[in-house]
RNA sequence: GCUGGUAUAGCUCAGUCGGUAGAGCAGCUCAUUCGUAAUGAGCAGGCCGCGGGUUCGAGUCCCAUUACCAGCUCCA
């Protein structure tokens, strides 16, 4: 928390300037466009944006015009003055602007109603604003979308337009060449690029094809996953990726998530109706119940590399992160009242352990997702029940001493969530990991102990992932790395660069004794090419070891090391290369 | 699902006013056997996303559809 104050003085004036950015944006709309309706339009993390009640939404020329005529409104030098008016004045002022006798009407009686006018332009609005439209130098508009008023989807769709600005026209351009490099970085490109993934129309949305590469990094992650959580006494299941209706009308699923859902068959005609799974908590529940158990099988703790189904609206996915189909390294621990903190503890200092060896834990926030009281129908069980959950989540999580922010309606259908959240490279906030603690279904489906006292009881449930799910973590990791994978995570960890067709046989001599080292992800190219050509290949491939063959190697028993990062790194023994890189790969180095 | 945009060779892109398809890179062949980021020459490559329509004629115009991109909504 230190340091915040400072930080939002200088983000608030930087706040303000948006602000009146976007109001400068109106007042250009407006001029350009009389009959747009106004709504709202706040400073945002990069920039601000408007929304306008339009007949048809803007085009790119629109924009290109309507910065000009912003760039106009600055050069007027226009005076921004506060004002405020009586509730009757101000809804006589704004007759004509539907979306603000709308605002205003829902502000608290007694509340100050404050306008601001700029020459031949006013706008409902709390303040505050630079004083001159002169200091909003250095701004751009960025792209028209579409967006509900309110954000609702029931309400009409709006014009957005997005925009930013800075103090310095520097700035400005420091932002926008950051906006490049990002894209540049994107995982949805470079993935592609790369060829650890693809898409094809005839499989679908949502539908990646993991490429060699990427299903390499995949598998490295899954073992990594799945030893270190079996070293922590998670037990492996496997179980359906389908089951009958049955399962989910029990789980709630089906009253509460069947949007979601793929399901096969037709309720109406068929005898039985499966769905595939959205989620694995109600199979691994069945797991537990194949025998009566006690307080001394507890906790209890099962984990499954559990390839998931969702049903995503078409608009929704995108490249790895949002998808249909994915796999995810799920897991169910069923333990006592009394081990529920030490357990929920064990889980988070997992996913710690995790995110530090990705490198992926300086990105990471925690948000404590609860449920919105004031929507009951999303979520089953009762006010009670919610505010026990939430009560025994927010004691454990204070005690852990994490910071987090709180996410109002952000919770699952049966239970609050610790979300890790982390930002892709374009800004957007993801959930990367999850922990969540569940009261209500153990009870749903008939889960008991019998404890020391013999009484049967209910266990709390931890549902939690450990690295998360793995396509969404392998996109996060190729924009955090550019792509460049660390080398114990690198699909092809080294090439083989013979000079020319003499150096053939030595070279093979020198991957077996690779491989039999260990070290197999290994390509060698014979091609009849220059070497320089042969390293440039290897270096926009991003691999992370090059060795060089030539005469003056086999002369000396050695390779030539090249290393992606720090360039020609000369001549050295066989085994001395091969003792550096195990030791890389061996911990984990990025 | 909603708003807007895009779709031409494996990739990046050009294609004028509607007149029958073009470049660079990649690929293949040949020559070259080379020491730390591009050797040269030649060849091949296209149902212009898919389906309709308008037209004498459609990559180009219209409609529908699929996929991709940005945003909204939703979400791991």
């Amino acid at each position: 928390m230190k340091g915040r104050r400072t930080m939002s003085v200088e983000m608030n004036e930087l706040q303000t300037l948006r602000h009146s950015a976007a109001h400068i944006l109106a007042q250009a709309v407006k001029r350009l466009f009389p009959e747009a309706k106004l709504t709202i339009g706040p400073p945002i993390d990069t920039g601000f944006y408007y929304d306008f009640d339009v007949e048809t939404p803007f085009s790119r020329e629109d924009l290109d015009a309507i910065e000009k005529e912003m760039k106009k409104i600055v050069k007027e030098n226009l005076k921004i003055e506060r004002f405020e008016l009586p509730r009757e004045e101000a809804l006589e002022l704004m007759k004509d602007e539907p979306y603000k006798i709308e605002l205003i009407n829902e502000l608290p009686e007694g509340e100050t109603i404050s306008f601001y006018k700029q020459g031949d332009f006013t706008d409902l609005c709390a303040g505050p604003h630079v004083r001159y439209t002169s200091k909003v130098k250095a701004f751009k508009l960025l792209s028209a979308t579409g967006a509900y008023w309110r954000g609702d989807e029931h309400n009409k769709m709006l014009t957005r337009v997005y925009g930013t600005a800075f103090f310095t026209k520097d700035e400005l351009n420091e932002h926008l060449e950051k906006l490049e490099e990002a894209k540049k970085r994107d995982h949805n490109k470079l993935g592609r690029e790369l060829e650890l993934f693809t898409t094809s129309d005839l499989i679908g949305q949502g539908l990646p094809i993991l490429l060699p590469k990427g299903a390499r990094i995949i598998q490295i992650l899954q073992r990594f996953v799945e030893d270190e959580e079996q070293k922590r006494g998670w037990q492996l299941t496997k179980t359906p990726l389908m089951a009958k209706s049955d399962l989910y009308k029990l789980s709630g699923h089906w009253d509460h998530y069947k949007e979601g859902m793929f399901v096969l068959g037709d309720e109406e005609k068929d005898k039985e109706v499966f769905a595939l799974r959205p989620m694995t908590c109600p199979f691994q529940y069945q797991a537990y119940l194949n025998r009566g158990r006690s307080y001394r099988d507890l906790p209890m703790r099962l984990n499954e590399t559990s390839t998931l189904f969702r049903n995503e609206a078409s608009g929704e996915m995108h490249g790895l992160i949002r998808v249909r189909q994915f796999t995810i390294s799920e897991g169910h621990l069923m333990c006592t009242p009394e081990q529920l903190e030490d357990e929920f503890k064990g889980c988070l200092e997992l996913v710690q352990y995790m995110l530090q060896t990705l490198g992926l834990y300086e990105d990471v926030s925690f948000r404590f997702s609860q449920w919105d009281p004031d929507n009951r129908e999303k979520y089953i069980g009762t006010e009670e029940q919610w505010n026990e959950a939430q009560d025994t989540m927010k004691k454990i999580l204070d005690h852990l001493g994490l910071e987090y922010k709180i996410g109002i309606g952000e919770a699952a259908f049966y239970g609050p969530k610790l979300d890790i959240q982390i930002k892709n490279v374009h800004g957007k906030e993801d959930t990367l990991i999850t922990i969540q603690i569940d009261q209500m279904l153990a009870e749903k489906f008939g889960m008991e102990y019998v404890d020391r006292d013999g009484k049967k009881k209910n266990p709390y449930i931890i549902h939690r992932t450990s690295i998360g799910c793995y396509e969404r973590t392998l996109a996060l990791l190729i924009e955090k790395y550019a792509g460049a994978f660390p080398t114990w995570l690198a699909p092809v960890q080294l090439k083989l660069l013979p000079i020319a067709d003499r150096h053939l046989d030595y070279t093979y001599e020198v991957k077996k004794k690779l491989e039999e080292n260990g070290i197999i992800r290994i390509e060698i190219d014979d091609r009849s090419e220059k070497l320089g050509f042969k390293l440039r290949e290897a270096q926009l491939e991003k691999v992370p070891y090059m060795i060089v063959i030539g005469d003056k190697d086999i002369e000396k028993g050695a390779v030539s090391v090249r290393s992606r990062k720090n360039g020609d790194m000369g001549s050295m023994p066989v085994d001395d290369f091969i003792k550096m890189i195990k030791e890389e790969i061996d911990t984990k180095q990025r």
